[in-house]
DNA sequence: TCCATATTTCCAGCATATTCGAAATATGTA
DNA sequence: TACATATTTCGAATATGCTGGAAATATGGA
């Protein structure tokens, strides 16, 4: 419960929410730090700062390559956050999780 | 995406997490507003002003039902987010999308 | 070593969010 | 009408979050 709300919060930001959806994007191979601050308009120190808290909610995690940063989304992490989420729906509510397994089929 | 992150910041708060949980877990009866304090302990003008951000958020709405105001989950809003949420992972990660989908089956 | 690149850390200022007490509003009942 | 209940609105204090400039750190190359 804590911890969804730290990744919560950390997603209810439009430039964290963009970064992070950028790094789902590009999968296991990550994006360096000054690629994501390109690809965002945003400055190289914002984004560091903000990297910093997706990091500290466990969907980021950060490796050093030569001068480069690069950073990955933590699927486990989302799985988790996403779990928590629907985790209450058939106790009285299966409206949110047949949808939800629409959206997971035609996704997958 | 605006909304997206409207409704992200609406649950980053343990008190709204807890209280739109409740809300979810009573299904389509709802809670009154008081029913909802006296359960999360939170004062009712406290209680008011963030179930007033889960309203403007569209995960809740709100009916007068004689001197109480009962509150119900919107299942579509919920959806949506998830669906959101997930929207992207198959370009490029099924490794979000594959246990959603686990999530989503052991829960149905 | 010296310099350029990549990123982070520090700091200060500004904006937004959270909470609470008190007062206001709406409804039901005697 | 008068009063109790249920909830919201208002206002102010406090806390937290966000941003950008400047400086610091880490790495690679000449």
């Amino acid at each position: 419960m804590k911890s969804a709300v730290t990744s919560l919060a950390a997603l209810a930001h439009e430039g964290r929410l963009a970064a992070f959806r950028l790094l789902v994007q590009a999968g296991g191979e990550g994006l360096a730090a000054g690629e994501l601050a390109r690809r965002l308009d945003m400055l190289p120190n914002t984004l560091s700062a903000n990297l910093n808290i997706l990091s500290h909610a466990g969907l980021v995690v950060a490796q050093r390559d030569g001068r480069s940063m690069i950073y990955r989304a933590q699927y486990d992490a989302m799985r988790d956050l996403l779990g928590f989420l629907v985790e209450d729906c058939c106790g009285g509510s299966p409206e949110i999780c047949a949808p939800l397994m629409k959206v997971a089929s035609d996704c997958c």
